[in-house]
DNA sequence: AGTTTGTTTGTGAATTTTCACAAATGAAAA
DNA sequence: TTTTCATTTGTGAAAATTCACAAACAAACT
């Protein structure tokens, strides 16, 4: 293995722009640097021939959404975030962007900015990657203040985002003020979603995730909780973006389940979407108790996460609190349970399975493993047992809380 | 038409048991007088010839049970209570009852005793009734004391009721000891009913009914709220208790319902049952819910009584209450309410319907007067535009109950 | 005017549900 | 042991449901 040559041995105090020069000169193409954020930090001064993501970038003295965006889906930051090498980016002509060579700069595994390398002059090859991998170490010391002034600032958003979570603020002016002084922008519309993990490095895995929609997150012990911004809340079009929430969630989850094999208790929530920011308090209850609901009923709710998705079970914990409160006992459904342990049968999980499939005696027969005449019999029976008429809704109906509330206790 | 005998002018002033002889005389056959509550209260000395029901009465002082309920489920006190004339009772030989007459002694509308006269010696015409008539009316004053002192035994039981009722009363042995001192057995299972009637004599109307069960009850504006005794709850036989107290019901409510054409609005309702006395603030409670219940879903809940019938309705108030502070707000329905209005259609009350008809698209078709079509095809609209699967039962129910609440606030 | 869109109704076939009746099974009671 | 009872399964026919497809219609839009 031939020993590569310290490239930037004499530019150890060299600053940042100074830097961007240099690797400049050693690539023989354009740089760019940027930090984490995208906002551009220096750029190499030589050579006019830049293509049009290069030209908005300096103008803007920020990288382009679009151009964030497309790299984002084509999976080009999810690459950079996650190992130590440069990454080569073909040319996408849609977004002005030309062939280039990118590398993260980074301290352990937290992402200060990154190096940008446009491919005009001549190609850039493998032999190029130690130059930049150097550079990167090298633009490491420059970054690191920047980056503590940026943590700070996370960090003072981060206890924003719990007061608000608590519902420590109660006027809408404060709280916007308060964004506007953290240089928050908030969604007109948003949610908070709850993921839960058991013994997973919750933001690690995510990182990537959470940079690419830019959220808002504190951690809180196995739980990651997020704000997430539903931007623009035209008409009857919400379904579209709870869409893009569950799209999210899809994303995450799989992501975690991929890290966390062994107790696979990956679980998720999320409240309904408030435009005022004095109701996040609510937002978040809402997705705790979906998440409650979720570790309560697990497979009754599997694939559900959202609250307003729970149907009757969120209404389940309050009403078994108040039969307990108003010292009521379900007659029927004991005496169903008394018939089964005298007689040796099994009518309340035949019940139960009747009333899940909706009433459909086919699926429910199905489900059971038994005889189509065999479910109408108990059927009957039931109805003769615990006196009750099954084509009856409300009754229907309430047996099916009745039976759910009584699951809270594990009596089953 | 001629001028009757004064039968008692030398008698005014005979003391009870010498007005019994009397009669006895006049009418050459043996003359029984009870109480309201019949007790023995004087019969006459000459005689022997008796039948079992006469001498069961003078030995035991009281008229047996029996012989009480034969004669209530044919009728004949009904007869007593609401008509001044002597009543002709056939032999009932199965209960040792031979062929007699009976009036009843009255002042104004309450009903303090009755007389009785067997025929034996020679049989009871027409022409005897006068007798009996001026009889009653002569008794009356013997019979008033009595009565008074009956009358404040009465009130001080309905206090006792109330007290009851309210829950002034923590401890079931003191409860006991009281009724006791009241002279009053407690039945071991029991349960609170209340009938309102607009503006009805509730306690007059209901008079023999009452009589006939020997009810506690007492009066509350426009309702009148009954302590039903449920004898012997025996295992699982507490169906046919209630059957009793629905009997009861369908009786009462036809009584008064031919009384109050006006306004027509009897309703009915009884909480669950219990066996402690201290849980009767509970069963009171409930029998007001149910009626609050009636009133607000007429429809719905015809034919049902009981609070344990009530459904889902049971919880519908709870549920309502919390929602509202939540400041929780329906936007599936308020969706379809929305596009109902755009474009004249009426998927809201479609939706009812089908789920009112427990999922039957048949009947739903039927009731709407629409084909089965065009119910499939709005069906299908709905679960677009609310975004609903209607083959799941956890939405079904969900959605159910949130029509029924949402009806609470009158804003179908 | 024609076109589009949402709604209603019709037809027909495959499938499911309902119901009545009968036979087989197994466990408990006589 | 037989008898009884509750339960399960089978058969078959009528009724109801589901689904795809098409025609008719009215209101709104171009």
């Amino acid at each position: 293995m031939p020993v590569e040559p310290n490239y930037f041995q004499q530019y150890q105090h060299a600053d940042i722009d100074e830097l961007a020069d240099v690797i400049g000169e050693l690539l023989q193409n354009p740089i760019t640097v940027e930090d984490a954020d995208h906002k551009l930090i220096a750029y190499s001064s030589h050579g006019e021939s830049t293509d049009e993501a290069r030209w908005s970038t300096i103008m803007g003295r920020r990288v382009p959404e679009k151009v964030l965006t497309r790299l984002w889906k084509d999976g080009v930051f999810q690459e950079l975030l996650t190992q130590d090498d440069p990454v080569h980016i073909p040319a996408k002509d849609e977004i002005g962007l030309g062939k280039r060579v990118a590398i993260a700069i980074r301290r352990g595994s937290d992402v200060l900015g990154y190096i940008w390398a446009q491919e005009v002059n001549r190609p850039i090859t493998r032999e190029d990657d130690e130059i930049l991998r150097q550079a990167a170490r090298v633009a490491v010391s420059r970054l690191i203040q920047r980056q503590g002034k940026r943590k700070a600032e996370e960090q003072r958003r981060k206890e924003f985002l719990w007061e608000l979570l608590l519902g420590n603020h109660s006027s809408e002016a404060v709280i916007r003020q308060k964004a506007d002084t953290l240089q928050m922008q908030l969604p007109t519309s948003y949610l908070i979603c709850i993921i839960e993990a058991a013994g997973a490095r919750l933001d690690q895995y995510l990182y990537p995730l959470l940079m690419r929609d830019k959220l808002l997150w504190v951690v809180d012990g196995s739980q990651i909780i997020l704000l997430i911004g539903l931007s623009e809340a035209k008409k009857d079009k919400s379904d579209v973006l709870i869409r893009k929430v569950e799209q999210f969630l899809a994303d995450s989850l799989g992501k975690l389940e991929a890290h966390v094999t062994e107790g696979r208790q990956v679980i998720a929530g999320y409240g309904r979407d408030y435009k005022s920011y004095t109701d996040i308090v609510k937002s978040y209850r809402e997705a705790l108790h979906a998440l409650k609901i979720k570790k309560l009923f697990p497979q009754e709710n599997e694939g559900i996460h959202g609250y307003h998705e729970l149907g009757i079970y969120r209404y389940l914990l309050q009403l078994k609190q108040w039969e307990e409160e108003q010292g009521y006992q379900n007659e029927r459904l004991e005496k169903l349970r008394q018939y089964d342990r005298d007689n040796q049968t099994t009518l309340l999980t035949t019940l139960e399975t009747f009333l899940d499939a909706a009433g459909k005696v086919n699926k429910t027969a199905e489900r059971l493993h038994i005889h189509i005449n065999t479910l109408s019999y108990r059927l009957r029976r039931i109805e003769e047992i615990i006196r009750v008429d099954l084509d009856n809704m409300n009754q229907r109906a309430a047996l099916y809380l009745e039976l759910k509330i009584a699951k809270l206790d594990g009596e089953q």
